[in-house]
RNA sequence: UCCUUCUUAGCUCAGUUGGUUAGAGCAUCUGACUGUUAAUCAGAGGGUCACUGGUUCAAGUCCAGUAGAAGGAG
């Protein structure tokens, strides 16, 4: 993996990049949907590509392994051929399950022990089975197994959970180091910085990180329900530390405006639910605001569903017809929302990616932050 | 024409020996959702208990009549 920045903003610490892989080359700042179990719901590869331009998208090791199971995708030859997604792909580790399953698992320091949301059978997760679980998925970026910490965390459990976390990231990198792909393209291995809401942790996080000196490196544990300023500050503690010549992704974020903000602050990388999981409950993002479309006002407006998307759905078809489907709970409604929230978050990082080449970022950026934050 | 059963929220229905402010599911409206256990979840609005009388401290519940519906007899 490679990793080079071609712009960088004068007002803010916004870079615009690329990220070479043998799968393809992806264009930073970059979102990446989330396709947890080998399938960005109710989207086609096709259209994820062809229509949305998604540059890489996200698999899960907890669910993939679950099902359907790695005897399945390594005769596959990878989730890569089992899916058809022949571009760049990035697998979560399962830390985050370790979350927000956590009413049925066990930490320990070997690993989490955690029983299966499918069929309750129990199973186990080290930092090295994790790590040879994504050399069989076969994600071109595979994720450190980490604790994601609650929110609200205390100090001292934050800090032990930390201290954990960066543990098992030795053993993370040890066992990837020591293994190779078992298919034919490389591999690489991101760690996650840690620490909550705590400065302090999050720096001494950040410096161990950045210590182990991988091709790209994370930050997670935040969008877990802090208010959003606290969020943006331990973002930029962190991107200070983190190396500059280095992906910076951060896990799990966001909305529209979080995406921007955390551009500014120097984030490269971002994945997130929203899109997907709002789309299939009637909320739609635009440059303007957001629109649910299950509101009584769309029901007779037979307006195109997004004047300014650039998405072909946004003029195929309109509002009131989306209602329709969504209340209806047809499958085409769940498909047309989805098609319309990634195309417009692909669009929104790709021109973000535009104006910090054309060194309008910072500008851009803030009128559109107060454009997006309300409901039309 | 007679007999029987029925009529409770927009729809389909609960509602105890008569006893707090008549409930549910669906539908409607509104909101939530941040490394997906989520085509999910939460909240709200919505009632002249067919109608008119009667019995009773108290009636959706018991009685009578009227209207409508279903079934049966002729």
């Amino acid at each position: 993996m490679k990793f080079n920045i071609s712009h960088t903003d004068k007002n803010c610490k916004a870079r615009a990049g690329e990220i070479s892989t043998d799968h393809g080359v992806i264009q930073t700042p970059i979102f990446m949907p989330v396709g947890t179990a080998g399938t960005v719901k109710a989207v086609h590869q096709r259209e994820l590509k062809n229509d949305i331009k998604a540059q890489i998208i996200l698999g899960n090791t907890y669910h993939l392994y679950l099902r359907p199971g790695l005897d399945v995708l390594e005769q596959a030859g990878g989730l890569h051929k089992f899916n058809g997604w022949d571009k760049p792909l990035l697998t979560d580790s399962g830390g985050y399950q370790v979350y927000s399953l956590s009413n049925q698992r066990k930490l320990t320091e070997e690993g989490a022990k955690f029983t299966s949301h499918i069929d309750g059978s129990k199973h186990f997760f080290s930092p090295e089975g994790v790590m040879d679980i994504q050399r069989t998925i076969g994600a071109d970026i595979m994720m450190a197994f980490d604790e994601c910490t609650p929110f609200p965390c205390d100090y001292n459990y934050a800090k032990k959970s930390l201290d954990m976390t960066h543990r098992w990231l030795k053993r993370c990198c040890k066992r990837f180091d020591e293994t190779e792909g078992k298919y034919d393209f490389s591999q690489t291995l991101f760690p996650i910085v840690q620490g909550s809401v705590y400065t302090d942790l999050r720096k001494k996080s950040a410096e161990f990180i950045a210590e182990q000196n991988r091709e790209g490196n994370a930050i997670g544990g935040l969008s877990v329900g802090e208010p959003a300023e606290e969020m943006y500050a331990m973002t930029e503690v962190v991107c200070d530390i983190l190396p500059a010549d280095k992906p910076r992704y951060l896990m799990g974020v966001g909305t529209p405006i979080n995406i921007l903000e955390s551009i500014a602050l120097g984030i490269d990388m971002f994945d997130c639910v929203m899109p997907t999981r709002n789309a299939r409950h009637g909320l739609l993002y635009t440059q303007y605001g957001l629109i649910n479309i299950k509101n009584e006002k769309w029901k007779k407006d037979f307006s195109s569903l997004d004047e300014n998307g650039t998405s072909y759905v946004d003029k195929e078809y309109s509002k009131a017809y989306l209602r329709h489907l969504v209340h209806s709970q047809e499958l085409l409604g769940a498909q047309i929302s989805s098609i319309h929230n990634l195309s417009f978050y692909l669009w929104l990082v790709g021109e973000a990616r535009n104006q910090i080449i054309a060194g309008t970022f910072r500008d851009w950026k803030d009128k559109m932050v107060k454009q997006m934050n309300c409901r039309l």
